[in-house]
DNA sequence: CAAATCTCTATTGTGTCAATAGAGATTATT
DNA sequence: AATAATCTCTATTGACACAATAGAGATTTG
């Protein structure tokens, strides 16, 4: 049940993307160094984002990356998914990256039913956030004292 | 975002050990051809739900296994966070498997929320189900016609 | 031309995961 | 007591994925 560094590189940097969106480009070492991700690995990741279509680049010297659409326009579950793979708990319940599991019969399977009660709620959430909305709540969030606890009185 | 197939047999084998609770030990060799899982394989497993306390077991001849508790006092949960660890899709979310995680500032870090919301999300589900709410379901899929979209129409 | 950047592919190291192997301990049955 | 059927424990293997590194190449700016 978890995401790999890989998939959580490329959600930070492209927040990192958002929260410029309109500006200049962004070099690969500002993101590297902003967020403390390797500067080659980032590269990888950077190029896979262009084949999603969520960033595009420019070469050279004054080069770097951007959005390659509106933030509000490319949400988590997007991004995961061409990164990792399914946001399934387990393969059999997923919508695009199914296959069928070793159990006697899927059909009639009341784990499946629990997994997929599981991915919808993943799901839900995944497909509704944007970069967008990540970019408000870093605002909000930016504003708020330290802990959320002094809320909750 | 996944489980691993270790986790999923874990599951599979409580499931067939719920079923027949109350009923004699079942043999690990029964549950291996019933789920079409490795008999090799199964022993570690259920040797690790004893720790947990899911399960006892009987050896020699007429040995078996069976629940060690009633099948609602088991959550997915638990089982799950034994086999595998943290449920969240990220470890700076988790509350029993918390790690630091490398963003600058976690603490305004906007995916970091969004993680949570979905950790809460799996975490309610998981924590929720148990064995006995499986075999439950295993009933009512068992006499359910053959797809579900019947009903939805 | 030179410097700074992105591009691409290969490789490496590490670790985890699924599975297998086999000797050992315990119990029921005869 | 002997035997067979089980669980128990630890080690090992093989495959693969993952994170990270390396380096030569292409492009653009000034």
């Amino acid at each position: 049940m978890k995401l790999s560094v890989r998939g959580e590189y490329a959600i930070r940097a492209l927040l990192v993307l958002a929260l410029n969106y309109g500006d200049d480009v962004v070099r690969i070492q500002a993101i590297s160094e902003q967020q403390n991700i390797p500067k080659k690995f980032l590269e990888q990741i950077l190029n896979d984002l262009k084949a999603l279509g969520a960033v595009e680049s420019r070469r050279g010297a004054a080069g770097g990356y951007r959005l390659a659409r509106p933030p509000q326009n490319i949400t988590l579950a997007s991004v995961v998914r061409h990164i990792e793979g399914a946001l399934a708990p387990v393969s059999c319940v997923s919508d695009r990256f199914y296959e069928r599991c070793t159990c006697p019969d899927e059909a009639r399977c009341p784990i499946r039913a629990v997994m997929g009660e599981v991915r919808e709620a993943v799901v839900k959430i995944m497909e509704q956030v944007t970069l967008a909305d990540l970019c408000d709540r870093a605002q909000r969030l930016q504003h708020a004292p330290q802990t959320m606890l002094d809320y909750v009185i």
